[in-house]
DNA sequence: AACCACTCCAACCGCACACAC
DNA sequence: TGTGTGTGCGGTTGGAGTGGT
């Protein structure tokens, strides 16, 4: 298994490792240790660069090596740790005692980062899909339609006003600058060029964008100048005026719970806010606009 | 049974860093 | 300070395995 030789400088072999080098190789540690990577294949009578040997090492012969499926338990460490120290495989692995930096790297890459695709997350943030900007159009025009949709995703009764207003909470929601993570600079990298440079920069009633070209006619904006880091609440603006503070709305279903319930009556829709990922990618009428 | 598409994961590659000289 | 060497790390590759048709 593994990649082929793609090689063979300085006569050295490479690709997969035969027993008999295993054998060489383990044997040889146990009695000496590793001591020189460098050294070592030439005094362990292997035909192998020590990179190679390390790796074979370090990844797959060392002793204390746990091999096998990941527990739940390991799988939730994993989503904690990569969270809080990104793609630092290898100060990962020393929280998981057993297991490799290449092993919880593989175990990411193939598992934990589609799921997290799957379920609506940044696999790099944690955070729900961010993509804000330049989702930006297909979201402001679903949340025209809402009110053209009949009720299999709203509850009855529902204004559309009201309903416009959850779905751009629900945008306000997943663009909330952070208290301290770099999905901030993805924010301030985004390509719309509505959107302000620099936190600092910020005004009053400055608009982070207009909405006027989906025909919904209404802008977001910050309350107050926003220094970095610093939370802060938004209002939705009609023509340069405050009509809507959004902390008046209120809450949506956390996304991270897929299933839960809103926890007000008066939430727009449990069905639309806690399952509104799946109705875009289910639901033909809207994965028209997806 | 044969083919194809997809997943898994061991192993390689290239870069960055630390250290010695 | 600049250069060379050794080591470690994250990203990527590609053959083997697996499942679907």
């Amino acid at each position: 298994m593994g990649r082929s030789p793609c090689c063979d400088e300085n006569g050295l072999k490479k690709g997969p490792w035969t027993p008999e080098e295993d054998q060489k190789l383990v044997l040889y540690i146990q009695k000496h240790g590793h001591g020189s990577w460098r050294a070592l294949p030439k005094l362990a009578g292997l035909n192998r660069c020590g990179k190679s040997c390390r790796l074979r090492w370090t990844n797959y012969l060392r002793p204390d090596i746990k091999r096998g499926k990941f527990s739940p338990e390991e799988e939730q460490s994993i989503l904690n740790l990569h969270s809080i120290l990104g793609n630092k495989y290898t100060h990962i692995a020393t929280h998981l005692p057993g297991r490799t930096d290449n092993e919880i790297k593989n175990f990411w890459n193939t598992h934990l980062k589609k799921k997290l695709i799957q379920m609506g997350f940044d696999p790099m943030t944690h955070r729900p899909r961010t993509d804000f900007f330049a989702a930006l159009p297909h979201l402001l025009a679903l949340a025209n339609l809402v009110e053209h949709r009949p009720s299999t995703w709203l509850v009855d009764g529902l204004s559309a006003d009201a309903a416009k207003l959850q779905c751009l909470q629900y945008l306000l929601h997943s663009a909330t600058p952070p208290s301290a993570d770099n999905s901030i600079n993805n924010l301030m990298n985004s390509t719309d060029q509505s959107f302000p440079s620099s936190f600092d920069s910020i005004n009053i009633n400055q608009p982070l964008f207009n909405a006027s070209s989906t025909n919904i006619d209404v802008s977001l904006g910050y309350d107050q100048p926003l220094l970095s880091n610093e939370n802060s609440s938004f209002s939705l603006f009609r023509h340069g005026e405050s009509i809507a503070p959004l902390s008046n709305l209120p809450p949506l279903a956390d996304f991270s719970n897929p299933g839960d319930a809103c926890s007000t009556s008066s939430c727009v829709g449990s069905a639309a806010a806690s399952s509104w990922p799946d109705l875009l990618l289910d639901d033909p009428f809207m994965s028209e606009f997806a």
